[in-house]
DNA sequence: CTTGGAATGTCAACAAGACTGACGTAAACT
DNA sequence: AGTTTACGTCAGTCTTGTTGACATTCCAAG
């Protein structure tokens, strides 16, 4: 790559090679920390950050379908049901079968679910929180931008419809 | 949770727990497309994550012992060992006998290695750049300062020892 | 100088969580 | 009636994390 013919007076001093690799380096790190608190909080149970995705989202969709469910995380449905499967037996997840089209799974957090999704939750919001209150509101506005413009186009439309199903 | 005292005109409207979770979520999505590019290129080779990260940060302190990677990366030295052997195997990655200390061993990339590499980082850092773009340069200030503040401590002194290492 | 502990790295075995492929069932659609 | 869709499951593989056991090297105390 070298340099090229952006070197010279280019105003956009944050796109060298060296400052996007300190952007990579920092969303590594910082993904690191983000996963942290709740992955500590799930070592002592028997559940990994699998499930505590598929809590995260249950709890806030309540009585969405598996197929829902799999698009979101991106995952096969093998994937997904190993993971169901032991929180439906565990009763921290409810799964219903759907009134109108009878194929469908509706899927619920029982109490129990909806208490350790708080945990978990609460865990990851109070870092988040942390950083947010640290990097100040300018930052965390542009946090947004970027992380949104990093993402692609369909999990940004999946993204945008969980924001406005929630305001 | 529910709202708490701060409901009201409190200025930092950025931490009401939605908007925190609406970070999260944004936050899950984006290392997602973060991480889709490389992946597809190591998807062709026999190559995972792994391997990248291993490959990304050699190229960056060339000359480094297989320590100082493994508190760099956050893993156990049994599990960068196994990545270590098939990239010095293949022939990506040399390992040279420390001369002080015959115990450590000093990492390098090949010419492969260092082509490997390449790729990858062009990749992820083309949609960092796209990204970056998208977003403007005060949104990029504000999104290094959040992740940074997100880091776990010992996480972002390894995170400015290396920028500074190479400015 | 020797010996024992600490540091570095390797080998082996196992577990979580992703994947593919194949198959089965029930319901809905056409 | 036949096809498609939604979901579940069984079986097998791969990556990547883990612990435990072990070899080598260094260093420092006896």
């Amino acid at each position: 790559m070298a340099e090229g013919p952006n070197a010279q007076g280019e105003t956009l001093l944050y796109l060298t090679d060296e400052q996007l690799r300190q952007g990579i380096e920092a969303m590594f790190f910082a993904y690191r920390g983000f996963t942290a608190d709740p992955d500590r909080i799930l070592a002592g149970l028997s559940y990994g950050r699998a499930h505590h995705r598929a809590l995260h989202f249950i709890n806030g969709a309540p009585g969405t379908t598996v197929n829902n469910l799999l698009n979101i995380l991106g995952v096969t449905k093998q994937s997904l049901n190993r993971v169901l499967r032991t929180l439906i037996e565990d009763g921290l997840v409810e799964s219903r079968v759907g009134r109108n089209d009878k194929r469908e799974r509706h899927l619920y957090l029982t109490d129990e679910g909806a208490a350790l999704e708080r945990d978990l939750s609460d865990a990851q919001r109070a870092r988040m929180r942390a950083a947010y209150r640290q990097a100040g509101p300018e930052a965390v506005s542009g946090f947004r931008k970027v992380l949104e413009a990093m993402m692609d186009p369909d999990m940004l439309t999946s993204y945008q419809r969980l924001r406005e199903g929630r305001g």
